[in-house]
DNA sequence: ATGTTATTTGCAATAAACTTGCAATAAGGA
DNA sequence: TCCTTATTGCAAGTTTATTGCAAATAACAT
């Protein structure tokens, strides 16, 4: 754990939304932390290796963004589609349907991903 | 519609997987039709301005995929993490799961993405 | 503390998917 | 046919992310 790391880390620990790689460069840079944008995406990579992040694929976005793992159990999300903002859904309600799944199609199902868009309460 | 769109689209009719933009592009070449890669882009996007042609973006794949509409409903879709097959889920089990995140969120839900992947029954 | 080794970092270059500008070509209507 | 508009190909650009490599830093042993 460099200081770069530590720094990636802490910014993480205080950002309560999910956050890219170029926002993570930009964050820093703004907080007069020197890092490239190279060490950000290693570093993401190992964070997430070492089970502390998650990444977060949303559709639509073509970019990833990383959250704290911090005990999370699996879960999903809720973005606005106006102003971005990103809200974890505690919740998952597809146990059943993936059985469903597995009778009808003969798959053995691995995962899902699940994402909801829409208005915010303040975006409405 | 010109006679390059129409092979664009005869294509996605005669192909039972969502194919991308590249895989468009190769298989017509190997069927020797003359087309360019920017043409394909732009070709799928008219399809899908019409109605005629849907865009899929699976999560970890990093690339479009487009299949015909057909009249088809909203539904989903589960992939094979081994041989990368497609199979339509003919089926959406969230409309009860939309009321209750609207309750919980205060947002306004407008849509959602929701893929499975697993293993089919030929890579088990 | 000093030297030795392994890890981390920055810079430059590269990759992949997709988009845009623009001139050449093809289509369609009078 | 002629003229206008839409379509296409080529080149170049964008965006997000990855890789090679040498320099800097950290970790470790003496
Ligand atoms: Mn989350
Ligand atoms: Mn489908
Ligand atoms: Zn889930
Ligand atoms: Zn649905």
């Amino acid at each position: 754990m460099t200081r770069t790391r530590q720094a990636v880390l802490a910014l993480l620990q205080r950002t309560r939304q999910p956050i890219s790689a170029t926002e993570i460069f930009e964050q820093l840079h703004q907080e007069k932390v020197a890092i490239d944008l190279v060490t950000v995406y290693r570093t993401v990579h190992v964070l997430k290796e070492l089970g502390l992040v998650l990444q977060l694929d949303l559709h639509q976005e073509g970019l990833a963004r990383y959250e704290l793992k911090e005990g999370r159990e699996h879960h999903h999300h809720i973005r606005c589609q106006i102003c971005g903002q990103i809200e974890d859904l505690l919740l998952c309600p597809l146990k059943k349907v993936t059985k469903l799944i597995e009778q009808r199609t003969q798959f053995i199902v691995d995962d899902h991903t699940l994402e909801f868009t829409g208005l915010c309460p303040q975006c409405q």
